[in-house]
DNA sequence: CCTGTTGGTCAACGCTTGTTGGCAACAGTA
DNA sequence: TACTGTTGCCAACAAGCGTTGACCAACAGG
């Protein structure tokens, strides 16, 4: 069975995940509120996989970071990985899933605006620290189409909404939330992945301090 | 000759660049203005060689830069390579030599001195246009340790001074520099590197007519 | 107790990588 | 002319890569 659903696919050679044995039910949508799809006995080392992926995307970007070192760090057989997430690429879509946790747009209209800017700046960069999802996905960006791919995703579905409900004219929130994106990415480019010692040392909130009237005034200035 | 110096080295198996037959006499030391050391026969090669270097570490960032790939685009055998420069971190090394051709600080100081943060963000941005090796380092520095040094080391040899003639306490200079690193590069990462639609589309006195103030503010503000 | 599915290991495949040494053609000098 | 060093190509090496399939152990359900 495992075999025949194997050997069913090689007319389509395509370099998409090959979605083993398992996993066309553990997703089959997403709904909202814990589905829960089904327990596996497999999903602790699913998981320890994941973490050891975003582990090592994290350090090495994505062609140091090798399957045989990843599953090494999980403490088992690289053909594990393969048979869970397919390929390489997949592994890294789906160790590449991130949720920026921003708050709604509502409420951050809720506060006076020119706070914005400031608890945006404040929780980028918590969000930032909390784990290494973020620098693994920018440091494979720098070199991986698809890494960028997912990161413009990013801007464009967590970043765009925010610009859109605080800037004044919706119709270039696009805009706005770029030049928001490249002082938080290059912040993060400098303290994270090319750990400047200046950028490292300073304390969190005197980067706040520093970047909230910027960003602020990407946000909400009428022009530049 | 050649052999004999090649095996006087295998008892410091270091990852150093192996400094092949010709090079030593290369660079001896950097005079000032034209030492010319000594036109050779292969030096077309050589620039060949590191053009190519260039575009393809720009192109893949520094693992998918492959020797023969930069071989071929340079139209000769992978082997040159490795005698010209030792090996492939000598290759970017040498790549990686780069001039940001910032105005002399005392020329930021003529002019007044709201002017300075637009005059280097415009500046940045042509050079960063004018060939492919910043943004070849920018893509190496991500995943590359000797490229993070680089791009260290540059921040601080030519930026730092600047910050240092402009800013209000040049004790802080090295901070305001980062500052300043951050949304340069965060931009750069935005337009040239990971290449948001929306950043690419931007007109360049766009890009300077927002940046600028910020710039401006990191590198004069007496405080955030 | 059997039987099919799942979780996991092992050994190997085909391929690419950085790197090396040998060899031929050429240039300059004596 | 003969000699010496430079320039270049070629074929090969060992190591590492992503990926595969055969095989075994443990479980689940009748």
């Amino acid at each position: 069975m495992q075999d025949s659903e194997t050997r069913s696919t090689p007319a389509t050679p395509e370099a998409k995940p090959r979605r083993s044995d398992a996993t066309p039910e553990v997703k089959p949508r997403r709904s909202d509120s814990t589905p829960e799809p089904k327990p596996r006995r497999s999903d602790a080392t699913r998981a320890a996989i994941l973490a050891a992926a975003r582990e090592r995307f994290a350090a090495d970007g994505y062609e140091r970071a090798t399957i045989r070192s990843i599953a090494k760090e999980a403490g088992i057989d690289p053909s594990m990985v393969m048979r869970y997430y397919g390929s390489k690429e997949g592994l890294f879509a789906a160790a590449a899933e991130i949720d920026l946790n921003l708050p709604a747009p509502m409420d951050l209209r809720m506060q006076p605006t020119d706070h914005v800017g400031r608890s945006l700046v404040s929780h980028f960069l918590d969000r930032w620290e909390q784990d290494e999802v973020l620098t693994a996905l920018l440091r494979v960006g720098a070199t991986n189409p698809a890494g960028a791919e997912r990161m413009q995703q990013i801007l464009k579905e967590q970043i765009g909404p925010i610009a859109a409900q605080v800037c004044p004219d919706p119709a270039d929130a696009p805009r706005r939330a770029a030049l928001v994106a490249s002082q938080v990415l290059g912040m993060a480019l400098a303290r994270f992945v090319l750990r400047f010692p200046v950028a490292v040392a300073m304390p969190k909130e005197e980067v706040v301090d520093w970047l909230a009237p910027t960003v602020q005034r990407y946000l909400t200035a009428p022009e530049p």
